[in-house]
DNA sequence: CTACTCACTTCCATAAATTAAGTGACTTCC
DNA sequence: GGAAGTCACTTAATTTATGGAAGTGAGTAG
């Protein structure tokens, strides 16, 4: 996979990773197809957030741009589509464990998926 | 430390954390307080990545709303403030350190701070 | 008195997000 | 065979946020 021309502001991991991963939507859109089995564009259109269209399809954009998500067709006449994360995109579920475990420790509770949450102890062993 | 008011757009801890911390700067601000002993506004704000002052000071207030940072007073006439992580703000380095192993790990490198590195490998243990 | 620092705030043009509606390629129902 | 529905988007219009520059107020130093 051959990373986009894109000239970071900074050096640093942090800031980089924010210009993909940093707005209110994009790991949202991870989390469903990493862990809650929503793989069409209308499926992750239905997650409990509700994003608008033009949105998806934007993230999805970068998200492939980025290798961190494929599509293939599932069937063709009309062409529709299945979004699956790749390798890279699966890296991201330590993030994904530590940012819902914060959340839920500080913010009001929160559903917190008990399946996940024993990930998250072990990821923060 | 009392919450906002606020409404969450989701049950879903992920969600919730990203509508404050959700965006390209607001965890640079806390890596910055976190790791690279920048206390002041000045010091925030000449950063690598500089954020404007309008922001730096929106995001401060956000996240003190939310109790992740707190300020004090070093100084009267003119009265100057020490921005100071809390507890809960100590609690974002996990997320942090993930979020910097994933950049380096598929952003084209990125600097990648060697004694941090240590930390990071602990982290994904 | 003048210049300078620090911690902001205000202003403004641009970019991004939100909301709503529309499109194209079909499939299914009557 | 026409009408309605589904899916995967795109387009347009409005609102909000961002980014960059300049300004402000309270001081200190020369």
């Amino acid at each position: 996979m051959t990373k986009p021309e894109h000239e970071f502001r900074s050096r640093c991991s942090i800031a980089r990773s924010l210009e993909i991963l940093g707005d209110k939507w994009t790991l949202l859109v991870v989390r469903d197809l990493m862990w809650h089995d929503k793989h069409t564009f209308q499926e992750l259109q239905n997650s409990e957030e509700h994003l608008p269209p033009n949105l998806l399809s934007q993230r999805l954009k970068r998200l492939m741009e980025w290798g961190l998500v494929e599509r293939e067709a599932y069937q063709d006449r009309p062409v529709r589509y299945r979004y699956e994360l790749t390798d890279q995109g699966r890296e991201l579920e330590p993030i994904l464990l530590h940012i819902m475990a914060w959340g839920h420790a500080h913010l009001n509770g929160g559903l917190y998926d008990p399946v996940r949450a024993q990930t998250v102890a072990k990821a923060s062993r």
